[in-house]
DNA sequence: TTGTATGCGTTATCAA
DNA sequence: TTGATAACGCATACAA
């Protein structure tokens, strides 16, 4: 009586049975022999009839059935805010590398960084009885996580570290990113320098912005406070109207510290309303180097992630949590590095580009 | 036995002999209460004190146990090439958009399209037991795929049409993208335009290779076999290659076609090799409107696919396949824009950048 | 070393 | 309208 029928298609794919009849031996011989595990129980010369037999028909284990019976699905879940975000797409690639290599697959959800999905997809993976969760969230307090972790839940954090320091995660080392950029602006001869900060309520917003003010006085500059501005979202549109912001507002500054590319390419905006050429005017930073930063003009200076690389680790990490769930939750810190590129350049005794603002020295069209 | 034994974590989860048991019913009755389509078999007061059992409890159906019984897992393939193409994430979410509404996931897989890669992929994927693949292939020629339609297996192409036109498949329309940049080039006064293919063995390659040389006729410009190059790959570096060797080679032209905006990013690297300006002495218009390209110097005016659309459509379209096999296949064409930008001007009686070449007017730097 | 029996959680068939 | 029962494909405790 159900209404839609499509024909299950007649699952022509030889069972076990299939397998074990055509061998001449007993299923649960056969379940034995073609099990890595378990061949060792099972004559040495059957074992090689029924894996030849297995091979001969084409046989493949029905990961269903198996699932059931062991109550293990080696599925983990993939938690990312937005697939088309340029940083996530190497993550993947790096997660789904170890996972297939381990024998896992991954289910991949996008979120939309909307709490409510968050909730339903992670509810909807769950039930899928996924094994694990890598969890790509930048929200700083995150109740649901805590919930979950709580529960039992095994997960790996990436891209934000939380507050409680027992759940597992792997992030790139925002705090010397942030130094790498504030010495290379230094070390052109910067002394004020503006810092563009993601979102107070993201993990990498917060940390990159407190890193910034530890490197500003590291190197002894200008600790300005009016040279930090939070952007409300890590978009490009933010970026320009904080970039604006400030030279509206006439603060002096010769090279920005953007919380990321997006960003920074904000201030590549806000500059041409301007009047500014960058780097002439002002040197900006970027944080991620997404892909084609180098076509832009200028090419864009940023901090580089080793995306892949954080996959990787999620991916390895998660696993261990799940194979062997005794070992000790760790967090994993990854080296980043500096991109130089067109978008910095030597201060050339400019008084900064707030000072020289709306009198642009080499105005637009 | 088994060597490794991850607890496999006690799945508090309620299952239907305790939602049934809490309900006062056998559990065939709280399956059918449970399950829409059967409802109606059932008492209308005790299906409701089911369902209010259900959610009481937590319940969630065991997906892997009722894809066991029913012999259907509402899962899907994706085989693309690869995740970090900027191509594949607007059609991935278009996807997922679609399956999660109708109650299905998606398994995704990189083929790094190597056929070996493919093969096992696809093995994989089947023995998963997916319902269908939605398959991301350059290639024209694919045994595989058409030994697999053979086979009965539901699929769906994308990004590429076959030679049998049995296999449904869902495509942006190329021929009419390439002949809006020809018109659009054309408009501009330019009458040698050259075309930098994709490679001859990859359907898109071919179908704007030949919609080119349509277009030129159609618009009575030159139709100069030297005029079209072919690349090797779909890569900036053959878009280089190929540009230079036409510079080199003298062939005179002021406005170039590239297959794709990698290859339309190679020619800005051959113009800035031979201190040629785009757009003041050559013209260049992508193929794809990859993020970002707005913000090139000079912006890219590309052709713009409905990425996230090939996606819904696609999976709209396996869905049917699916759930109404004895419906038609089809194939969809959906329609393109060009998005003009700043890498495309009038032609201001230059004598074509072949013969301008080497002795540029604005050399860099 | 192999076979038998059982159960994973669900749905479908049959009988009541 | 509901309950009993079997079965999906496999793995495993137990017996032989």
């Amino acid at each position: 009586m159900t209404k839609e029928q499509p024909p299950p298609r007649p699952s022509e794919q030889p069972k076990l049975r299939d397998v074990a009849k055509a061998a001449g031996v007993h299923a649960a011989t056969a379940s034995r022999a073609l099990n890595p595990d378990t061949r060792g129980l099972v004559n040495a010369e059957t074992a090689r009839r029924v894996l030849k037999v297995a091979k001969a028909l084409g046989y493949r284990p029905n990961p269903i059935a198996r699932s059931l019976k062991t109550a293990r699905t080696r599925t983990v879940g993939l938690v990312i805010p937005d697939l088309t975000n340029p940083l996530f797409p190497p993550i993947v690639r790096g997660i789904e590398e170890v996972l297939e290599a381990a024998g896992y697959s991954a289910w991949l959800t996008n979120t939309d960084d909307d709490p409510r999905r968050e909730q339903t997809l992670i509810d909807s993976l769950r039930s899928r009885q996924v094994e694990g969760l890598i969890v790509a969230t930048a929200r700083l307090r995150h109740p649901l996580l805590e919930s979950l972790h709580r529960q039992g839940v095994r997960m790996v954090l990436i891209n934000r570290r939380t507050q409680e320091p027992d759940i597992p995660s792997v992030t790139a080392d925002d705090a010397v990113g942030t130094a790498l950029a504030v010495k290379h602006l230094a070390g052109l001869g910067h002394r004020r320098i503006a810092h563009l900060a993601g979102p107070r309520h993201t993990s990498t917003g917060v940390i990159r912005a407190s890193a910034f003010r530890h490197a500003i006085r590291d190197h002894g500059l200008a600790d300005d406070p009016e040279l930090t501005v939070e952007c409300a979202q890590w978009t490009e549109e933010e970026g320009a109207r904080a970039m604006s912001g400030l030279l509206e507002r006439g603060v002096e500054c010769t090279a920005v510290v953007a919380g990321n590319d997006l960003i920074a390419l904000g201030c590549y905006d806000a500059f041409s309303r301007h009047g500014l050429s960058c780097p002439d005017d002002v040197s900006v930073v970027g944080f991620n180097d997404m892909p084609f930063l180098d076509k832009l003009r200028p090419p864009l200076t940023t901090v580089a992630l080793p995306h892949h690389d954080i996959g990787v680790e999620a991916a390895r990490m998660l696993l261990e949590c799940i194979e062997e769930p005794e070992r000790h939750p760790r967090s994993v810190l990854l080296p980043v590095s500096l991109a130089v590129r067109g978008s910095t350049a030597s201060l050339r005794g400019s008084t900064g580009a707030g000072a020289t603002a709306g009198k642009a020295r080499r105005p637009r069209r």
